[in-house]
DNA sequence: TGCACGATGAAC
DNA sequence: TTCATCGTGCAC
């Protein structure tokens, strides 16, 4: 298991966002270790990216998304769901990645499909926003023995009114994984 | 200071 | 299809 070095993060967000998947997403909270392995992103491309957050422009929360890449970008949605980012490409460039769906490897209870349960299961909220991702306890590590899986493109969940945004095909996971959290 | 509205999930 | 529930952003 290999620590995902800053540069993996500091490039262009849909070849970070298709090359997350199958990497393992580590949680080290109250003496346990939690690591899931994502298996669904969706790639939010910028301030000029309608239904990104940051298309409202550096504001009190999306200023992560504008700070320097591998940092967590943990926000609360719907007052009671919390949803895990994953900051790309240099500073200044407000774009993410965010986590849908990862497949339970270590001490993780619950389901995890879909990016309100996934961040439950892992025990991951607001309190580790603007989090570094090189850090001890949470960070993503490349598996010693990843194999090749075939990629399905999607368009991006829950985001219709971004106009034409909406239609790109933004949504990337592994094929036939059994933890997606929708066809 | 007030208010509309979610990058969701679960129930009906 | 409806609803729970609250932080954020922007209008007044």
């Amino acid at each position: 298991m290999q620590k995902l070095p800053r540069s993996f993060y500091d490039r262009d967000t849909i070849l970070a966002a298709r090359e997350l998947l199958g990497k393992l997403l580590v949680h080290h909270a109250g003496g346990v270790e939690r690591i899931g392995k994502i298996v669904e992103v969706e790639a939010y491309l910028g301030e000029h990216d309608l239904a990104a957050h940051s298309a409202k422009g550096l504001t009190e929360r999306t200023k992560v998304m504008f700070g320097p890449p591998g940092h967590a970008y943990v926000y609360l949605i719907y007052g009671m769901h919390h949803c895990m980012n994953v900051v790309t490409e240099r500073e200044g460039h407000a774009s993410a990645v965010l986590l849908r769906a990862v497949e339970p490897v270590k001490n993780i209870e619950g389901r995890t499909c879909g990016p309100g349960l996934l961040c439950r299961a892992m025990k991951i909220d607001r309190r580790l926003n603007a989090h570094d991702l090189l850090s001890a306890d949470f960070f993503i590590a490349a598996p010693d023995d990843q194999e090749k899986m075939a990629i399905v493109k999607r368009p991006r969940i829950g985001v219709e009114y971004a106009k034409h945004w909406a239609k790109r095909h933004l949504r990337f996971y592994l094929k036939g994984n059994p933890f997606i959290s929708r066809p």
